[in-house]
DNA sequence: AAAGCTATCAACCGCTCAAAG
DNA sequence: ACTTTGAGCGGTTGATAGCTT
C-alpha cells in the first residue's frame, strides 16, 4: 500500500531490503559520522540520510547502547553491582530509570546483566530477584541440561509468583534533547512535599484487596528552583503520577567521580545495620532527584 | 576431537506515550 | 478531539563463545 494512503499506524520501517542482524564496523562507522555531524534525533529519517540500509529503531538503539561515545566499557564494578540491587529493589524494571544512576551504563546493558548475573546471585543469597524477599522455599533445582528454547517455553509455562498490582500508569521518564542522558524529568504527584511513607489499598481485579507500603519522595532542587519527585512503592510498579512537573536535575550525577561519592553515603548507611530500611530507602531515592 | 549444553549480550519486537498536525 | 508520527521502554530472542561430557 503507499505510504501516503496507510491507515493507522505504520510500522517503524519497511522490512524489506533492510539490513538485520549484528552491525558491520562500516556501518558503525557510517552511523557515528552521520551522528557527529548532525546529531542525534530524526531516527526514522537518519538511515536514509546517512546512507544505511537499517531501520530507524536500529539505529537508535545501536548509538544507545553501543556507539556513543560515552558509553563505558569494560565489567560492572562491585560498586555498581550493590547499586543496581538496591535501584532494582525499590524501582523495579525500571532499567532506563536505573541506567540513568549509573554513568556511562545502557538499560539494556543493565538489564542483561540483572538477568546473567544478579538474579542468580541473589536468587543463591536465598533472595527472590523479584519482589527482593526472603525466599522461604529451597532454590529451585537444576533439573539436567536444556536447550535455550525448551527454557524459554518453560519459562512460558511457569507462572511466576507476581503480584499485580494495578495502579494508574507509571511515570514515563522523559529525556531532554537538551540535557545529558541522566538527566530526567518526572512526572508526579505534586500535591505533596518531601519524602513520605503511606499504607494504601490495593486491589487487582479478581484479587483480594492488598495493603502495600508505599513510599514515595518529592524532593526540590533549590538552586534550579525545579520541583522534582516520585511516587514508589516497597512492591515494584507502584510509581504513580496524577499531575505533570517539568523539573532539571542538578548535573551532579554526569560525571564520574559522583558514582563513588554516592556508593561512599549508600555505604555509611549499610555499615550501620540498625538503620531503618527507609532510610536506606531514602538515599536511593535522593538518587532520583 | 566432537557433540551437547550453558551463558552471554546484541538486536529485535511490541507496546505506550507525547507531540505535532 | 482525533490521527499520525517519532521516540523510548521493557521483554524476548537468537547467535555464538566457551565450557563440559
Amino acid at each position: 500500500m503507499l505510504a501516503g494512503f496507510q491507515m493507522g499506524r505504520a510500522p517503524c520501517c519497511s522490512k524489506v531490503g533492510l539490513h538485520r542482524g549484528p552491525w558491520t564496523p562500516r556501518e558503525d562507522a557510517l552511523l557515528t559520522k552521520y551522528i557527529q555531524a548532525h546529531g542525534e534525533g530524526q531516527w526514522r529519517s537518519l538511515p536514509k540520510r546517512a546512507g544505511l540500509l537499517r531501520c530507524g529503531k536500529s539505529c537508535r538503539l545501536r548509538w544507545m547502547n553501543y556507539l556513543r561515545p560515552d558509553i563505558k566499557r569494560g565489567n560492572i564494578t562491585p560498586e555498581e553491582d550493590d547499586l543496581i540491587i538496591r535501584m532494582h529493589s525499590l524501582l523495579g524494571n525500571r532499567w532506563s530509570l536505573i541506567a540513568g544512576r549509573l554513568p556511562g551504563r545502557t538499560d539494556n546493558e543493565i538489564k542483561n546483566y540483572w538477568n546473567t548475573h544478579l538474579s542468580k546471585k541473589l536468587r543463591n543469597q536465598g533472595t527472590d530477584p523479584k519482589t527482593h524477599h526472603k525466599l522461604t522455599a529451597a532454590p529451585e533445582k537444576k533439573k539436567g541440561k536444556k536447550k535455550n528454547k525448551q527454557k524459554n517455553e518453560n519459562k512460558k509455562v511457569l507462572t511466576p509468583e507476581k503480584t499485580l498490582v494495578y495502579l494508574p500508569k507509571a511515570i514515563r521518564v522523559k529525556a531532554l534533547s537538551c540535557l545529558p542522558r541522566t538527566e530526567s524529568t518526572f512526572t508526579l504527584d505534586s500535591n505533596s512535599g518531601s519524602a513520605s511513607t503511606s499504607q494504601e489499598k490495593i486491589q487487582s481485579p479478581g484479587e483480594e484487596a492488598k495493603e502495600v507500603n508505599m513510599v514515595w519522595g518529592v524532593g526540590n532542587d533549590g538552586d534550579n528552583g525545579g520541583g522534582v519527585g516520585i511516587f514508589f512503592g516497597e512492591e515494584h510498579d507502584l510509581v504513580n503520577s496524577s499531575s505533570y512537573v517539568e523539573c532539571h536535575s542538578d548535573d551532579v550525577h554526569t560525571d564520574h567521580g559522583t558514582l563513588e561519592k554516592l556508593y561512599e553515603e549508600y555505604l555509611q548507611l549499610l555499615k550501620d545495620e540498625e538503620k531503618p530500611a527507609d532510610e536506606l530507602d531514602s538515599f536511593a531515592q535522593s538518587l532520583l532527584v
